[in-house]
DNA sequence: CCTTAATTTAAGGTTTACCTTATAATAATC
DNA sequence: GATTATTATAAGGTAAACCTTAAATTAAGG
């Protein structure tokens, strides 16, 4: 049998964050991780000098991190598996997208390359995972995502939904109940003063919600 | 997000090893235990304790251990879990037989009753994992084995496999490329002197197969 | 009943991944 | 250039799972 269990979970975890914290600048703050991991920024130091002294991330002190090749080749492998649990959960299982996020999350940790490329296989190559993300490819690459934030939509445009992000059960649940969801078209009809709420058209439905649910939304604009 | 990682796995994995053990002797003991989990003695011991604290196994000490009806339940959970990943990879992935056992033991720690439950619906509720080992019902009662061992066949005699049992992928790739499968009908043609190796009628191909690896095939005998 | 073999406990260690509370070093700002 | 805020390191701790070696306890057989 044996058990001698050396989860790979924590550094996987790591590695993702590091990522989706570098997608925006190129070096994350030890600091930022910390935050986003809900861990200390000491326990973070540590777990960043064994991940330096694995090559999988550089550091340069008092500046940030950033992924190496390994570190990214790595990441976007979790990403990969995590986005395809995703659209099995969903897909195969019925499972609703608002929920899976969490199960994903472990089932990440639990496969190599062979079941990963299977699973793919079996879900039809699928480019995106149930909340709109791009799924990295098996050789590493991970496509651009498309559509602009809801919050830049003016009053009267018309919109379709093609991502929703932070993949927080609360939130996902909160947008969905008020009918947003993937693939759903819908029109901005009045912004309150001062950046405020959205008052939006979904169907023959009016919902309002406020600017930080709003930020949550990514859509693709269409002509009316 | 949280990373917070105190994996279930290895309480989870001595559960099921004592599950398996306690299936032949009621009162189990921890050098055996030990044994088949590939960890000291001493260690066993410190981990039993944990698990006694937690209310998942008795230890009459110099006797043995046992699981208490809460340890039992979640101990067929796991087996559960397991052999319905198997079925999953197998028969959804298309991954062979001889090798889902690994991943299974992985992915039967990741996720809880509401996956293992749509899992299950989806794969048309089995009975039995790829090896032939009954599957657990979500109640927690598990199926009665059946068939013989295979060296109770006298020459002549024709049976069907069943199950084939110690889950290891050499073993496995062993029989699998001498025919041996689950449902393949074999009969024995001879036995060596000595309770020596049988030779087998598969087909129209004949393999000599030894001792225990015959001990390995569970059978259902077939009228000629 | 006594010796032997199995079992348990004690003692001290390791690694991973977390924690807190300092203190030191550097970067950024006034 | 001195002050402030961020970042890093040092020091000491915890908990889970593993390890080894050695001593104590108990069960079982002769
Ligand atoms: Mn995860
Ligand atoms: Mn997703
Ligand atoms: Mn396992
Ligand atoms: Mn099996």
């Amino acid at each position: 049998m044996s058990v001698k269990t050396r989860s790979k979970e924590s550094p996987e975890m790591y590695l993702k964050s590091i990522y989706q914290l570098g997608e925006t600048d190129d070096l994350v703050a030890i600091s930022a991780l910390a935050a986003h991991l809900s861990i200390s920024p000491v326990s973070a130091t540590e777990m960043i000098h064994r991940m330096v002294s694995r090559k999988l991330v550089q550091h340069i002190p008092y500046k940030g991190i950033r992924l190496t090749e390994k570190g990214r080749k790595q990441a976007l492998a979790v990403i990969r598996r995590h986005r395809l649990w995703e659209r099995f959960l969903t897909d195969r299982l019925g499972l609703p997208w608002e929920r899976v996020h969490d199960v994903a999350c472990q089932l990440e940790h639990a496969a190599g390359p062979e079941v990963t490329e299977a699973l793919a296989a079996d879900l039809g190559y699928p480019r995106k995972c149930p909340h709109g993300n791009p799924i990295p490819t098996a050789e590493g690459e991970m496509p651009d995502p498309e559509g602009i934030n809801l919050l830049e939509l003016t009053p009267g445009e018309m919109a379709r939904v093609e991502v929703i992000q932070p993949e927080d059960t609360e939130i996902l649940e909160h947008l969905s109940s008020r009918g947003l969801a993937l693939g759903v078209e819908l029109q901005v009809i009045e912004i309150a003063p001062f950046d405020g709420p959205r008052t939006l058209s979904i169907g023959d439905r009016k919902v309002v919600i406020g600017k930080e649910m709003a930020s949550c939304i990514t859509v693709q604009p269409v002509s009316i």
